[in-house]
DNA sequence: CGATAATATATGTATATACACAATTGATCC
DNA sequence: GGATCAATTGTGTATATACATATATTATCG
């Protein structure tokens, strides 16, 4: 099958191979009962302890209406907590107990899939995917 | 803020990088009506010329209910015909006049998104970054 | 040839995603 | 201090995504 023309397109590339790899973590994450998308919200979330919604939707880099929405569909699984910021507009996310528990439950299934990626891949290239995608980021700010 | 610690995940970063990017190409794309995963779609379409939902699918690693679902909303915007196979199980898909039309038509906005991204990235990361997503694509499949 | 297995697409359900717009609250500036 | 502007979250709408399951068609095997 002809793989090269169809690949000048970095978007297509990366949407791509999110498809994949997102379907391997979410298989192995399966038995505890959240995404990958989930683990890494709850994840954020508990390393800064209290952030708002906005916050959290910006360092996911996601439109805030979607880290609303995800937000929204944690608390409903009783994973975070939710109180009116000092300022009222604002909305603070934390972990709750029970999300403190999925996360921990979450943790070996996520090594297992993450450790199958490094071995799979050598350090140096992994090293260079966190820095390309890290460059990717910031030529998505310009203009 | 602590960037570190946050990236072990390689489905993270992916998925946050996807998101910038996506977002990037799509408001590009915008004034051609169609999004960057459609214009991918239409591409790959384009240049197998005829091909099954299921093939398309796989191609571009999503699950077949994706792929039938992301072919009907091309069908319905009048980009794409879908005929029955031979083999009657099968779905045929090909781009209609409009929808070569409309590939033409988002292929200078496609072009310029492309552009930034290739002289903000230099060409041997670019290079490296196609090598390790395929990289990641075949560890996916394993098991 | 008929029963069974395999294959391809379709549908129900749920999360993820973003844009446009609304609503509320806080900040700024005469 | 009140009007205006900015910031934050919420809602309506539409596409994207995948799993479970159903349906239809082809292939296989006895």
């Amino acid at each position: 099958m002809d793989k090269e023309k169809n690949q000048r397109c970095a978007c297509g590339q990366l949407q791509r191979a999110t498809r994949a790899i997102t379907q391997f973590y979410d298989r192995r994450l399966r038995p505890a009962g959240i995404r990958t998308s989930q683990y890494s919200m709850l994840n954020n979330i508990k390393r800064a302890g209290e952030l708002s919604v906005g916050e959290l939707g910006a360092m996911l880099r996601m439109d805030h209406s979607t880290a609303v929405r995800n937000v929204s569909v944690l608390r409903k699984m009783g994973l975070v907590e939710t109180t009116p910021g000092r300022d009222a507009r604002r909305k603070m996310v934390t972990l709750s107990a029970q999300g403190r528990l999925k996360l921990d439950e979450a943790h070996p299934y996520w090594e297992k899939a993450q450790s199958s990626i490094e071995k799979g891949l050598k350090a140096d290239l992994l090293i260079s995917l966190s820095m390309i995608l890290d460059r990717l980021q910031e030529l998505a700010d310009e203009e």
